[in-house]
DNA sequence: AGACAGTTTAGATTATATCTAATATAATAT
DNA sequence: ATATTATATTAGATATAATCTAAACTGTCT
């Protein structure tokens, strides 16, 4: 049932549904830490069929150009993937890097004024400061 | 004046005022479009003193953590710097991956039951589409 | 079968950022 | 002024992240 959803989002986006594609998706699926792409391609690459560096990387671009992937830059760090599910906004912690995800609720839109020529796609609020593992860490010292 | 202002805000942060700190920050002050650390690495040099490249990113690290700079991190390539001026948000276009600022406005805060443990720092909104010039671009052809 | 576009591959290459450990400098104490 | 000390700088090596290359493969169509 996961197999066919994910199947048909490729299919709609004009992607073949290759192997190595599939299992990008589906590690994303089932792992909802927003991985790297270097974790993504070890994961895969403990399950057949093999995929390669060049191959992961290129798909995920892929995906996130088909809109059924986001990435999200942290600075100073390997950019991190999560599927575009319901929409969310991020955390992202200033110690360890990890990102989480935070409810999503509506963002005032900039005055079309403030906006000029510009094209807007998406917007996406960025929280920054201490995951609670961290946060943790930090009272307790 | 500006010289005494980057001067003391130096100071006030613990930092000593030297030539490779002054000068990054005065890059930062005549430079509002989001340099990367190379570039600014590269203009800093062009006037004397030269300061390493080793300074350089020692220095915006301990700019940003100091709260003085900001880092802006954008897939797939180098993180931009700026100023801690005025509080604003940022666009960064999917084509050119340039960064620009966008006015200020407040962002409702989510709900502390959704914020758990975490201790937010700071909140910032990111746009992302189309740059006046990229926009323009796409849209003669 | 043959043709073709899309996809994958290993490894080289580029881009970005950090580390190392020797040296220099600025602030403070004597 | 000189000594002491914590901070800061440096060149070059190294690490990490991402992309490129050109050849081989796969699925679809005729
Ligand atoms: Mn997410
Ligand atoms: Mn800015
Ligand atoms: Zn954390
Ligand atoms: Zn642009």
């Amino acid at each position: 049932m996961d197999a066919e959803a994910i199947k048909r989002s490729l299919e709609g986006s004009g992607l073949r549904c290759t192997a190595q594609r599939y299992a990008v998706m589906e590690f994303l699926m089932d792992h909802k830490g927003h991985p790297t792409a270097a974790e993504i391609f070890e994961a895969v690459n403990h399950v057949d069929p093999r995929s390669s560096r060049a191959t992961t990387y290129n798909n995920l671009r892929d995906l996130v150009k088909a809109g059924l992937v986001r990435e999200v830059a942290v600075e100073g760090r390997a950019g991190r993937f999560d599927l575009q599910g319901m929409r969310h906004h991020h955390f992202i912690c200033d110690r360890c890097g990890n990102v989480e995800d935070m409810e999503w609720f509506d963002v005032p839109r900039p005055a079309s004024r403030s906006l000029g020529k510009r094209i807007v796609r998406e917007c996406h609020l960025i929280f920054r400061g201490l995951c609670p593992k961290c946060a943790q860490r930090s009272a307790s010292r």
